[in-house]
RNA sequence: GGUCGCAUAGCUCAGCUGGAUAGAGCACCUGCCUUCUAAGCAGGCGGUCGAAGGUUCGAAUCCUUCUGCGAUCACCA
């Protein structure tokens, strides 16, 4: 039991005692730091079942508190506050427990719990990562990693979307730009595919251009360009499992994957299981005919398939196209059900996608319900918002992102400037040292954009470079290297209260007090 | 138009299961490096918590309306 339930048990026993009154819960919370105390029960609500001016009951509980609980030193009632002192042995057998506790804030397993899919990142396969990403990676990571520390198995997973008209897009300006061009070490194999992304956009709206000049409109010539119905005609021949068009898609494909994983590699990010919408775009059509069979779908006169959610608030959705191809619903559909299908351990899944699909996985998650699968009620849609530049939406065509791994490796020169500023680093390797930056980098990086609520979008100004100073992740990794050299110097176990409250900042105190009496 | 989200200091953000005088960082100002890591510490300046009502002993927090910004409402993904 921690100190909370404790005094929470004994309060309770007070109130009987003193004013036979049997409470249901008592409310505590940090002592402000300009009263004198640690923990404070907040009088107010008991004035509704016990008649009387809070301060006296303040008092009369306090009282009791402090002849009944060994831990409670002393107290002090303030309007209706009751600021409780916890003795110093409480805090130190509190520290001392927890330096011996290597698993110290994780549940450690719970295996009667079902395990839990996290999907994240789950990119486009024709042009590098990008801050969005970043903030998606990020976010899934995290909170894998959180469920992980509250006892959960967790499956990290992505859905790549490695189909369609986009890469073919590159495919096609590769062909007709491309001069046989190759990853190199100065050449990712994202960004090479990237590039010839940007320059089929860049082709095509020469075309446009002339088109419209020939006395076309903008629509009509959107929809004529050459470039774009050589694209189109790509994917009919991928479509149809042409060698040549497969091969292409094959090669670049695995150049934009060796990309990414170096990219996931510096970001610090995993995956467990990948899925590939080539393997999966197909999946969710038997389950369709199935729910037609059940009732959850219909059919239109012309062939399409529909599910009506207008009972739940939601309009009509198609599920199948009438001419019998699958929408993005049926693979997401198809995807969920075949994962549940490759870990029957996974009891609910977690989404990382922006906010723009909110209404997306809100019907996703309903028809899966009305599906019947048992793990359906555990769909959740991690949403976030965008990261915008101070110009607007990030858009790869036009060449207005901030690129993953030039964010990634500027950050770490900014740390290494400043280091060499300050002068910190004198005897490390060199070797050291670019580790070091890096880890720096990559920190101020995280918690710049973990810190943020998700559902919030980013305002990211690449002139204002993210800051090293404040409330920033090396002020964090500051603060742990001190805690160790604190630890390496210490190197007493008894008295180590005395040493350490000489050496602690106010602020310090004050975070180490409140993680023990307010632990979750 | 319907639905969802956001709005807190000049800037970037915490705080939101209702509780004391709304907190950090950046920026600006004042001190502090011969023993604990100055990426720091101590302090100062800075607020009609978007607006108006309501509930309550008590509202940044809950409810209603309004304003502004964003997203979404495809046989696109």
């Amino acid at each position: 039991m921690n100190l909370q339930e404790t005094l929470s048990d004994y309060v309770k026993k007070a109130t009987k005692s003193i004013f036979n009154v049997e409470l249901d819960s008592a409310e505590f919370q940090a002592t402000r730091k300009e009263f004198g105390g640690d923990i404070t029960l907040v009088v107010f609500p008991l004035l509704r079942i016990i008649k009387g001016n809070p301060v006296t009951i303040g008092e009369q509980i306090g009282q009791y508190l402090q002849d009944n609980v060994e831990d409670v030193k002393g107290f002090n009632v303030v309007k209706g506050f009751l600021n409780i002192e916890i003795s110093d042995s409480y805090f130190l057998e509190s520290f001392n427990k927890i330096k011996n506790n290597d698993t110290f804030g994780f549940v450690t397993s719970k295996p009667l719990e079902k395990a839990v899919m996290v999907e994240y990142s789950s990119p486009n396969t024709n042009k590098p990562l990008h801050l969005g990403h970043v903030r998606n990676n990020l976010l899934g990571y995290s909170v894998s990693e959180i469920i992980k520390a509250s006892g959960k198995k967790v499956y990290k997973t992505q859905i790549i979307n490695d189909r369609g008209i986009h890469i073919c897009k590159s495919m096609l300006a590769y062909v007709k730009f491309g001069h046989d061009e190759e990853p190199s070490a100065t050449l990712k194999g994202d960004k090479l595919v990237g590039n010839y992304y940007v320059k089929f956009d860049q082709e095509y709206k020469k075309e446009m251009i002339d088109l419209i000049a020939e006395g076309q409109t903008e629509e009509e010539a959107k929809k004529n360009a050459p470039l774009l119905l050589e694209a189109q005609q790509m994917l009919q021949k991928w479509e149809a499992g042409e060698l040549e068009t497969v091969s292409l898609w094959e090669k670049m494909n695995s150049w934009v994957y060796d990309g990414f994983a170096e990219t996931y590699n510096n970001l610090g990010v995993d995956f467990d299981k990948l899925y590939y919408e080539s393997q999966t775009y197909l999946l969710g059509k038997e389950f369709v005919v199935e729910g037609l069979k059940t009732g959850v779908f219909y059919k239109k006169e012309d062939g399409s398939v529909w599910c009506d959610l207008t009972s739940d608030g939601l309009d009509e959705k198609i599920v199948l196209r009438s001419d019998g191809t699958a929408v993005y619903m049926t693979q997401d559909i198809g995807t969920a059900i075949q994962r549940a299908k490759d870990f029957p351990d996974v009891g609910g899944m977690v989404y990382t996608v922006g906010n723009e699909q909110e209404y997306h996985f809100k019907v996703l998650f309903l028809i899966i319900q009305k599906l019947g699968f048992e793990w359906a009620k555990n769909l959740y849609h991690l949403s976030y918002g965008m990261v915008d530049l101070p110009s607007g939406k990030m858009k790869s065509r036009e060449g207005t992102v901030v690129d993953a791994d030039d964010l990634i490796e500027e950050m770490a020169q900014t740390a290494g400037q400043i280091s060499e500023e300050l002068g910190k680093l004198e005897g490390y390797t060199e070797i050291e040292k670019r580790e070091l930056y890096k880890t720096i980098g990559l920190g101020a990086l995280k918690y710049y954009v973990l810190k943020v609520d998700p559902r919030k979008r980013i305002l990211f100004d690449p002139k204002e470079s993210i800051d090293f100073q404040g409330n920033t992740g090396p002020f964090i990794q500051y603060t742990y290297a001190r805690i160790q050299s604190i630890l390496r110097k210490a190197d007493i176990d008894e008295n180590t209260s005395v040493y350490v409250d000489y050496i602690l900042h106010e602020k310090e105190k004050e975070l180490l007090k409140q993680i023990h009496l307010f632990p979750e």
